[in-house]
DNA sequence: CGCCGGGATTACCGCAGCATTAAGGATTTT
DNA sequence: AAAATCCTTAATGCTGCGGTAATCCCGGCG
């Protein structure tokens, strides 16, 4: 786990926090060592402190999702605006929290994001198929029949989601959270906007659409009627 | 199910979440029609914010229990209050969630505690069937004598509910309650209707009817003459 | 046999929910 | 600083679901 904190103060005595409780820990005192670990290590998680010296906590956030990097992240800070917590969440969080807290919290909130990425197939299976639809998640490729498609990033999240969930129905909430991070309702219809791009690039020119929605509910992908 | 929340935001991403699951909801935005309903009404779980307009949440499930409704409560928190947990905990609770949270995170808590309260756990039965009348909810689909039937929402809803009780009358107060979340007589014939339309999809066509009427009183879903 | 009440059926229409397109912003690249 | 890329928001159109109501049906009872 890295911890990327400038005060010494909370990033030792959450560090000492995690070590007793059986984590490997490594430390980041700013922004851009921070940024580097991130990126070149593998963590199962990252604590972030938002206001850092170098880089803003946030920046660093986004360039490590650019990156398509998908380390569940908790963020920290020391406001507590509503909006902030958005924009966090928007950036890519995973969680927030709000100084000052108590280990314990932060513990149990570290706890649930591993859980929930936990899910040991992510990093067994590289390709993905359904139907005459392939994904190659190394490669970043799509193929419909053979034919290559080009997805933009969102999509690729989007298809991949569906893809791991074929033939059963994955619901509006489910890919607000998985493949846009929110934990609120956004009340616009990004789905429906990617969705239909997703549609018109795997669905359109074929005959048989893969892609279904299942009104009031969401979406399922798979070949069957 | 009942969401004691005012902040709108998260009240709907919370309604939405929940019903796409297949559950109905009934919401209240302030304290005091939230313990009316709370009181009156019969639920499996009551998710409770803490921070209400007009009665604290805190406030309100100790009215709750005093009277002594012991419904499922999970407490939900905004953030800060570290030991807050024990209090709600105290006043009756049956699980906490501080904000922000997952709705991922929530729906486990909250099937965790319909689990323990011995409410036979919906998602552990996938498939329901009534003579040659099968239904997958993980897909949404219903099939007769092998053959797909293609239902609405609200049609698929009524059927889920009397195959549930397959074999017992069901009354149309308890449709009323379970399908459309009705606390009273909408006074219009929204049942036969849906009934009618559901009989035209899985009785026509086939030589022996399974929903069976009991004027009078309500319906009934089995073979048996 | 005719009346009565509950139920069944059908048709109709408002509107929720989804699809689609275009425009505006944010971020990154050159 | 300009350009390109991609995401989001917003506006618009459309489909068909779901509720209402009018009409028909049928069993039960006097």
């Amino acid at each position: 786990m890295l911890i990327i904190e400038d005060d010494k103060e909370v990033s030792s005595f959450v560090t000492k926090g995690f070590q007793q409780a059986g984590h490997t820990i490594d430390q980041s005192f700013d922004g851009k060592e921070g940024l580097l670990l991130a990126s070149t290590e593998s963590y199962d998680a990252i604590v972030l402190d938002r206001m850092l010296p170098g880089i803003d906590g946030l920046a660093l956030l986004r360039s490590l999702r650019a990156a398509d990097n998908h380390t569940p992240v908790l963020l920290l800070s020391a406001i507590g605006e509503v909006d902030d917590r958005v924009e966090g969440l928007k950036a890519g969080a995973d969680d927030y929290l709000v100084k000052p807290f108590a280990f314990s919290e932060l513990n149990a909130r570290i706890e649930a994001l591993l859980r929930r990425s936990g899910a040991p197939d992510r990093h067994e299976v590289t390709e993905l198929a359904v139907a005459d639809l392939e994904m190659d998640l190394l490669r970043r490729e799509v193929r419909r029949g053979g034919e290559r498609v080009d997805l933009q990033p969102r999509e690729f999240q989007l298809l991949e989601y569906l893809m791991r969930h074929a033939g059963q129905i994955v619901t509006r909430t489910m890919l607000l959270e998985a493949v846009w991070g929110y934990h609120f309702d956004p009340q616009t219809n990004v789905i429906d906007v990617h969705i239909s791009r997703l549609r018109s690039k795997i669905d359109k020119d074929y005959p048989e659409p893969l892609l279904h929605t299942i009104r009031g509910v969401g979406y399922r992908l798979d070949a069957a009627a």
